[in-house]
DNA sequence: CAGTGGTCTAGACCACTGG
DNA sequence: CAGTGGTCTAGACCACTGC
């Protein structure tokens, strides 16, 4: 459990004022408590006092610390474990999200078998066809918040379900976070991909947004997909995020459909 | 605002017993008060007490017909909220979420404009292909929960967005609930199909499911879509669902996706 | 101004976990 | 058993809407 002495000494927090009397015509800029106390968690979060899979303090505990009630620091969690960024476990504690765990693993993977569910395949061979380290293009550099010319990762893997290539994807990872990240390191590495970003590289992604096509396949991907040239397959480019929407990740892949779906749920 | 003299005489509702002592062994089917008052909410919904785009009662009116606190309530109408099933107005009321609300058409719609959002299009042109009532095949049925045979609506349509057809789709609807459907009906209506399906036929679409592959273009759906036999296109097959994960609606889509993509946010 | 949803508190009790 | 998150209550006050 987090250090019960080392308390922060917040300042008396007082709900966001209304601002009134300054600058009429702005947007008054309020801000419940509860949304402030996110914010702090949130910081909290990203400075890594708590790492991915340990507790943080309990309900109680940040109530005292940020002099706010219980139900205050119970509404700014709801949100962060609706947001993915934090599991509550009744009877034990609220704990840092992670990729690591198997029922969460492959959260952002949304392609599914035909028949069968996720878990009727066991788990996928990962065969790393390339990682070299590059100057980043333009259309690399932009999604990445990278500069052109810019070092970043290029990492290029196929993945197979029961044998057949299914996934051929190309990653780009900007180079100064992922200093020393090898084809080794990721080929010995068990688990998903997202996972040895948390451990190796305090790296932890928590958005992604994804961008899906229909494409023929070239010569090159039909061959490492074993389909024929021209085959139509899904074009899937995502853009990863860690906390404060900075992107980290760029990944372009091709998906087999004939025998997997993408699906997706709409609310 | 809904009648007031109209208050359910709701049982004095006590929060679901652990029923210990009953039955070793098999779930205690706990249920809290505001999972309770959430159901009956809901059960209102289906019954269509309120219509879609109508406010609910207040959360006090509502505290007091079921004999619980404004809290309870309200933590019951937040998950409602979450599932956008309901829509909360501060200082106005809570109301009956609807598909006829400009800043949510086409929600369940994820193709984008490759440049520029999804307003910068303007609206789309749709053209009826076709219009028909016929017996179910297996493959339709069985996604609508039919058995084969039953009577069911078929109705083909192209979407253009700026003179450029865009989208082809196939639409299944069950017989029973859809009843007097015609093409003149559909081709008349100004708005999205969802919202005709909610004032015409009291059918209000919840969530729905997608499943994604990427395909080649048949003859047909080429000349409709005016590309080459053998494109790759982006099949959308959806399933939507009313309250009680009724399916009513089965969806077969083909969307060019040389201007447009498939845009997904993952959490 | 009254009525609505939104925030915040304080306290009680319950369900679940682990030692 | 103590500690955790989960539920429920009652009351106060705030922000927003419309009359």
């Amino acid at each position: 459990m987090a250090t019960p002495s080392s308390l922060l000494n917040a300042p008396p927090l007082t709900p966001g004022e209304p601002d009134s009397g300054a600058l009429p015509g702005l947007t008054p800029a309020f801000s419940p408590l509860y949304q402030q106390i996110k914010a702090l968690i949130l910081q909290s979060l990203q400075a890594g006092e708590w790492k991915p899979g340990e507790p943080i303090p309990s309900e109680m505990e940040l109530a005292v610390r940020f002099r706010v009630s219980q139900g205050t620091v119970r509404k700014a969690i709801d949100e962060l474990a609706a947001e993915n960024l934090v599991i509550r476990r009744q009877g034990k504690g609220t704990f840092v999200a992670t990729h690591a765990e198997h029922h969460v693993q492959y959260r952002f993977l949304r392609l599914m078998p035909d028949n069968g569910d996720i878990n009727s395949e066991g788990p996928a061979e990962r065969q790393i066809i390339d990682c070299k380290r590059l100057r980043a293009q333009a259309d690399v550099a932009h999604p990445l918040a990278l500069r052109p010319g810019e070092a970043v990762l290029q990492l290029r893997r196929v993945l197979s379900f029961q044998g057949m290539p299914t996934i051929l994807e190309d990653v780009w990872l900007p180079g100064g976070p992922f200093k020393g990240l090898t084809a080794d390191r990721l080929a010995s590495y068990r688990g998903p991909m997202y996972a040895l970003f948390e451990t190796e590289f305090g790296v932890r992604m928590v958005r992604a947004e994804e961008k899906i096509r229909a494409v023929a396949a070239d010569a090159a991907s039909a061959k490492l997909l074993e389909v024929p040239t021209g085959e139509p397959l899904l074009s899937v480019e995502r853009i990863a995020y860690t906390y404060n929407d900075i992107p980290m990740e760029l990944r372009r892949g091709l998906y087999r459909t004939d025998t997997h779906h993408y699906k997706n749920d709409l609310n």
